[in-house]
This record gives structure tokens, sequence and C-alpha cells, in this order.
DNA sequence: GTCTATATTACGATAGAC
DNA sequence: GTCTATCGTAATATAGAC
């Protein structure tokens, strides 16, 4: 019943404002971020992308040079994303521990935002070049990450008696698994609704809370 | 200067009590696990396989049916020491949220005793039957853990300000990510270790503690 | 149990017509 | 910009010797 194939009925190709029904980098991005978060990327052939888009594996060709070139842009633009919360006034300014819980609530945010993009990103392996950029890449925003929660734990605004670098590795364990299982489709459950549940639950823990916020 | 090759040095065939030189389909599965998890299962050939194992792609046959049989027997291992642990004694009595807490510190011990099994059940995709059933059986035992959270909560102990089936989700990721950073080589952190600190933050939260247990 | 050699299919990528 | 046809390689798996 439903059918792979994009909409034919606007290309007349003389529409100058209207958008065209041809492909462009970014529009055979979007099919193919979806194909490799389904199969995997290694499990996705230029066959099971032709089919998904709907034109010819040739015509991937055109718009882009390869398979690869598809996997460094979309896990490009998962980086510049997460790269971009750091820049931001809210994790720049104001006492660790809340600068801390400004990134991992944004870090939410750009997760379901871009979900497919960080997605593959996440997954990636290291088997090819743009692998490996792309896993050095994420070890750089994480250590950035890590240096906030050992100065939140410096302040005291953080528990010590673990350490830091665990400590990020267990809630970015926390807020990357959110691509398991998110879907933008399921009634309810806003960017913002599973924000404030991650960060609750990561800064105030599973037991039932003495106070609002201790 | 390493060499894949196992060592031969033992390999007169009449030592009855000695472990034997060739492969069995169980030592050959350990190799296939260290490099399904190295490259992906996907990324996987049977010339990467040989090449680790040390023998010829046509002497893996002899062990085992193919591919599909080496991550059927990988995935079956780690699902039968994860749903072990909802057998054992502490797991089945007392208050929800000690048992609960009792599976969450289990579950990290099983990931980090069987790492390699575990971290490759937990990146299956589902491209194969095998790889649908293994994410049916992972659907099972995720469920189960949340009814004892759903529980906790029913009885106070656990926060129900945050939807179960979301808090059992998250701390399945914390936990979960264990296997994409854990190396047994590196000096330090047993399993008893790293369970502790999940158990902590997990329960009590990254904001440092008003008491010991609240 | 292990090997070499090979059958067969699938894959990534290109050539050239329209 | 898209297509069909095809090239060269790499994949899974088998045959048969030792």
């Amino acid at each position: 019943m439903t059918t792979a194939k994009r909409d034919s009925s606007t290309g007349t190709g003389t529409n100058a404002g209207t958008r065209r029904d041809t492909y462009t980098p970014e529009t055979l991005l979007s099919v193919a971020v979806q194909v490799f978060n389904e199969r995997g990327y290694d499990g996705t052939s230029m066959e099971h992308l032709s089919k998904a888009a709907g034109i010819s594996k040739s015509s991937i060709y055109h718009h882009v040079s390869g398979k690869e070139e598809l996997l460094r842009r979309a896990v490009s633009r998962a980086l510049d994303e997460l790269f971009g919360i750091l820049d931001e006034e809210q994790a720049r300014l104001g006492r660790p521990a809340e600068r801390l819980e400004y990134v991992v609530r944004r870090m939410v945010e750009v997760l379901i935002a871009e979900l497919p993009y960080v997605t593959l990103l996440l997954r990636v392996r290291g088997n090819t070049g743009t692998e490996r950029w792309a896993l050095d890449r994420r070890r750089e925003f994480d250590h950035r990450v890590a240096e906030m929660v050992k100065e939140a734990a410096a302040d005291g605004d953080v528990r010590g008696d673990i350490d830091a670098g665990l400590v990020t590795r267990l809630v970015f364990g926390m807020i990357n698994s959110i691509v398991e299982w998110y879907r933008p489709d399921v009634r309810g459950m806003s960017e913002r609704e599973v924000a404030d549940a991650v960060a609750q639950l990561a800064f105030g823990g599973l037991r039932r809370a003495a106070d609002g916020r201790g």
C-alpha cells in the first residue's frame, strides 16, 4: 500500500518558487540516513538505497560520490549540532553544575531534533577513514563535557565519590540510549519532556526524592 | 610483531587431558565474536574471520554452518546469562526496590563477565532471522525488568513521577553503555566496582548525596 | 581438520545513451 | 537527472585433495 517513490505531480520544471521533484544531495541524504539506521551502514548496499529513494543506483552517483560521502554528510551534521551546544551562552557562563545540566538537557533536545543523524553517529564503528574521524570528534566532545563534570565536582555541586570520567560515560550512556527507543510519531513525549526526565533521573536518581532540588 | 596464529606446540594429539590445538565451535566463537565487535557483524567477512583465526575460510565451515550460526551462538550465550539473573533468589524474593537494585548490579556484572557476547547482542540490528529473534528476547527481558520498576514505584520506593517504562529504558541505557568503554585490561575497576558506581548513580543520582541511603 | 581451487552471487562504481 | 548495461572486486559457500 505504501510506496517509496516520490510524488512526481509537481515536476514540471517551470515552477521557479516551488520545491523541485528531483533529488539534491541533502534530500537524498535524509533517505539514506533512514536506511542506514534501519539496516546498519555496512548492511546497506547501494541497491538498498536506490530502492528506498526510488531512483537507480547510478543516479545516486550523480548526487554523491558514493556511500561514504552520505555517511560523512550525516555524521558531520550531527557533530556540528552537538558541538554547537558548547558554544551556547548557558553552556559557557555560570556555575559548572548549572552549565552541565544545561548541556545535558540540550544534548537530549539535539539528539531528538536530529534523531536519524545522531543515531547514525552513535553507531559508527571505525572501519573507514570517515568513521574513524567521526569517532575522534565524538571523543573530543565527550572530553569537553567530562571537564565540566570535573569542575562541578570540584565545586561540590556534583558527587565526587565516583570518578568524573566514569560519571560522564554513564550519563552519556543514558542520554545516547534515547536513539534506541524514541520515535517522534508516538503520541506525547516532546523533546522537552524527555529532556526533563533525563535531567531529573541523571541528577536526582531513581530513589524517591526527599524534596524537589536537594 | 604480534601474530594471529595459534600456538601449535601442544598439538601432538595424544595428550588426552590437555587442551586441544584445533578449533571447536566454541573456541572459534570467541575469536569470531571479537572480530564482530571490532568491525561490526555486517562489516565482517569470512575472510576477516579466517585471518583472525589463523585458518582458511573453508575450515571455518567445518566447525559451523556459516556466519549466522556464530552470531546465534554468541547472542544465545549472552541472553542465557541475562535471563539467568531473573531466576536468582535475590531477584525473585524481597521488596521490589531491593530486587531491582540486585538485578541492576547483576546486569553490570554479567555484562562485564560476558563482555564480548553481550556487546554483540546489544548491537544486533534485525537484518536476519537470528537478529530479529535476539531483539525479541531482549525486549522480553526489558519488559520483565520494567515490571519490577513498576512494582517498586507502586511501593513508593522508587520515584513515580517518571513513567516506569521510560525509567527502565534510561537505566538500561546507562548499564548497556558499559560495553562501549569498559576494557578488562585497564588497571583497576573490577566488575564489582563498576556495579557499585552504576547502582549509586542510578539510584542516588549525580547530585551530591545528602546522606548515604536516603 | 585443514587446505587450495572454484562456483555463484552481491557489491560499489563507471560508461554512455536519452 | 535518470536510465540500462556492465566492469572488476569481494562476498558466502562448496568440492575434493591430503
